[in-house]
DNA sequence: GTGGTCTAGACCACG
DNA sequence: GTGGTCTAGACCACG
C-alpha cells in the first residue's frame, strides 16, 4: 500500500510532496504498472487535506503520463512510455541541477560528497528491490 | 565584473536567479574574497529590474554568509566561514536532491547520465579557473 | 489583442475552450512569441467566469509548454520547442482522430468532404497570415 | 461477429468507446444492415462491464439512427437512413475538427502529415471491404 | 497588481 | 462511490 507522508513547516507545495512521492514510487517500483492509488477522498481523509489538493496532485501526475485516470473508477500507475524529447528532458533536469550545484558549491559541499549523496539516493530508488541492491552498484 | 543573466519567460523568481548566480561566482572564485559586488542601484539599472529585488538577493546572501554588508559603503565577498552544520548543510542539499531524484527517475534519465549531468555542472563551477582545469578532472 | 469566446450550452469545459483557443493563436501567429496574455483577472472579469478558470486553463497551457509564466508578471507566449517525442505527439492526435472518424463515417460525411473541412480550418489557422495565404495551399 | 475491445487506462468512457467501435463497425460494412447486435448481457458478460454501461451505449446509438431496438429481441442495425441535416452534419464533425486541428498545430504536426493520418484513419474503414480496397486509394 | 496555493463546497458524469 | 468542473474566497510570494 502507498505510503505518503506530508510535511508541514516546510515551504514545499502539498500537492508536489505528493507528486514526487508517488514519482518516485513508480519509478522504483513499489507501485506497479496498473496498481490503483488511493481514491482522491481516502487520501485527502487520510492526510487531513483538501480533496482539491490530491486532485491537482494526481491530474499534474496524469499530464507527466506516470498514472493514468479511469473516470469513476480510479486512478492507476500508468504503462511506462516515453512522453518527452531527449531535449525537453535535458532541460527538466537541469532546472533542478543548476540550484543544486550553486547550494552545494556556496554551501561547501564537495563535489565527491555531493554525488556520494546522489548516488545513494537513485540506488534507494533503484527498480532492483530497495532491500536487495546487486553488488556492483556504479 | 560579475556577469549576472536574468531569464525571463522562467518562473524562476528574478531574487532567486541572482543569489543562485553571485553563489556559483563566488564557489568558483570568479568573485574573490572582498571584492564588492555592483551596488543596489547599479545591479539594478543594469538589469533593469526593481532595486527591491536586488536588495531582496543580496539580504538572502548576507544571511547565508556569502557576503557581508558595509553600511554606506556596498556589499563585499565575504571571508569563507563555515555557517552551518554538517547535518544542517545535508539538510539543505537533500531539499533539492529529492525533487531531482524523483524527477530524473520518473522521466526515464539514467542513473550515470544523471551522475554525468551533475558532474559536468560541478566542474564548470570548479575552484580551479574554469579555463584551466587540472588535467584528470578528479 | 487576444480575442476569446466562450460558448455556454455546451458541453465543453471552459478550461477546455480557453486552452484550445489559445492554442490556435500562439499556432497561427495571432499571438506571437514573447507576447502577454491577459491577467487571469481580467480575462475572468471580461468573460465572467471564475479566476480559477482561467487559472486552471493557463496552467494547463504551461504544463503543454505553449506559454511561461511569470511569477507577478503575468503570462506569456513561450519560445516554440519540441516537448514530446514523435509517439506522444501521435498517441495525442490519435486520441483526437478515431472519433472524428468514427463520428463522420457514422454521420454520412464523406472521405473528401471531410478532408476538405480539415484542410480549410489548417489553412485558416496556418502561420501565413490567414488574410494573406501562399497560393499553393494544398 | 462483432469485436469491440475496450481500452480501460484511459479516460473515454467506456459506453463512448463502445458507441464509437459500433459506429464504425456499421460505417464499415463489418455490421451489416438488419444484422443482430449482441444482447446487453452477453456483452456486458463478454466485456466484464455492467450491463448498464452497454445499455447507455445502444440507447445513444438508437438515438443516433444507427441501430434499431425490437423490444424481447435485442438490436438490430438500422437502415441507412439520413437523420441530420446537412448542418447538423457540419455541426458535429467540426465539434470535432477544432479540438484537433488545435492540438495538431500547438504539438508540431504538420497540415501534410495529419492530413494523412486522417486519410489512412478513413480507409481502414471504408466500406470497399477492407481486405479488398480498389487500386486508386480514393 | 500579478500569479500560486489551499480550503470549502456545489453539482455533474460514469458505472 | 469515483473522478471532473466550477465557483467563492482566503492568504501568500514576487516585484
Amino acid at each position: 500500500m502507498l505510503q505518503i507522508n506530508i510535511a508541514t513547516g516546510n515551504d514545499v507545495p502539498l500537492f508536489r510532496q505528493i507528486v514526487e512521492q508517488v514519482k518516485l514510487a513508480v519509478a522504483s517500483g513499489k507501485l506497479e504498472v496498473g496498481e490503483a492509488l488511493p481514491s482522491v477522498r481516502a487520501l485527502a481523509t487520510d492526510l487531513r487535506i483538501n480533496p482539491n489538493t490530491i486532485s491537482r496532485a494526481y491530474g499534474d501526475l496524469v499530464r507527466d503520463g506516470v498514472i493514468d485516470s479511469q473516470r469513476g473508477k480510479g486512478y492507476f500507475v500508468a504503462p511506462r512510455r516515453e512522453i518527452f524529447t531527449k531535449k525537453e528532458r535535458h532541460r527538466r533536469v537541469m532546472a533542478l541541477v543548476q540550484p543544486l550545484v550553486a547550494e552545494a558549491k556556496s554551501i561547501g559541499i564537495d563535489d565527491e560528497e555531493l554525488l556520494q549523496i546522489i548516488s545513494t539516493q537513485l540506488q534507494k530508488y533503484s527498480t532492483d528491490s530497495p532491500s536487495n541492491p546487486k553488488s556492483g552498484g556504479e
